[in-house]
DNA sequence: CTTTTTCCATACGGTAGGGTATTGAAACGG
DNA sequence: CCGTTTCAATACCCTACCGTATGGAAAAAG
């Protein structure tokens, strides 16, 4: 599909291929022969953007910390006295079913990981901003550093397990139970 | 590895064989001619006891499920008073670092859930089962059906998503921290 | 001791895909 | 107009696997 219009591609229109790519398959499922005939081309030109399939792997990486980085700094960012409003925003945001594709990423980045040190020091500093972002937060509302930290780790683990079990949507009164979760992480 | 006594190989060492494959490399790196020679024989052998390479993914996650349901089962039986302290053992066993393999073949078959929708069904089933478990013992604290249901969620998304960013460890009081977030889910 | 069944080895054909080498064609600079 | 640079197509080689076909050994059955 997307029919490109044969201007020449540059290496980032191969890395957001890619990412839809890994988003689909898993990073397992990133062939560059496959992500080629995606793109309307063939591998002669991956290997002159790319020296080889683990080049493009880390372009994926790289560019998914820096986004996801920035993401959450956006996201976690609030006005003096806005900063409950702010973790609630930010659980909305990132326990939600729409984003779909973000999570499949999230999934399959981490499920990579397991056998690639490189990219567990990747998933490891996304973590570890994340968990900052939610610290701060907690911290401006006035809690003591321990519980800021416990509600931090709290908020992140569950707004990214529920992410996890979205395959088929378990049965459940959505709203209210998001509702009191939100209210027991938060307050 | 293994080294066989050349003892008769049968359908269930392959399918635990191939279990320890999955959560070292996840599905797809699940080769029938790997498999093999980690066991210590051909093909030849994989194909008289299965008819391809799907014959045993599903055998692998028919396994899986029973196990996971047996064991949910086991974790959260609970004597009549004793339901608070089980919900205790549960998230303890649950969100640990120690059972590595066991997060490691969850998150491989849930990756692999996304994908196939056979998987999806049996990641289901196991997310039902889990969390009628932990329904049960709310319900048996008092709680009301909603608050047991969305305690159940919380329950379950919490050591889901903790044991999923158990790559590189944070840095964590983990005692308290725990400790915190066990109460706050179950009181 | 033979026959049959069980389990595995070997050999083979086929496909997918990584990586390289070479050619070719626009675009651009002079 | 000509050379150079940029990007992509083609043609190869090579490895990893899947699945099949067939043969062979050992054990069980008779």
């Amino acid at each position: 599909m997307e029919k490109a219009p044969r201007t020449a591609l540059d290496r980032n229109a191969w890395i957001h291929g890619a990412i839809d790519v890994v988003a689909a398959d898993g990073m397992d499922g990133l062939r560059v022969e496959v992500l080629a005939k995606k793109l309307g081309v063939t591998k002669g030109s991956f290997y002159w953007h790319f020296k080889d399939r683990r080049d493009l792997v880390d372009a994926v990486l790289d560019t998914w910390r820096e986004g996801r980085i920035r993401d959450i700094r956006k996201q976690t960012a609030a006005e003096p006295g806005q900063e409950l409003a702010a973790l609630h925003h930010t659980i909305d945001v990132y326990a939600a079913a729409k984003n779909r594709k973000g999570i499949a990423i999230e999934a399959a980045i981490r499920m990579w990981a397991r056998q690639d040190a490189a990219t567990a020091a990747i998933v490891e500093a996304v973590d570890a901003t994340r968990l900052d972002c939610t610290h701060a937060l907690f911290l401006a509302l006035g809690l003591p550093d321990a519980e800021a930290k416990a509600r931090s780790v709290l908020l992140y683990a569950y707004v990214f397990g529920f992410s996890m079990m979205q395959c088929g949507q378990f049965p459940m009164d959505a709203a209210r139970t998001k509702r009191w979760i939100m209210e027991r992480i938060t307050q």
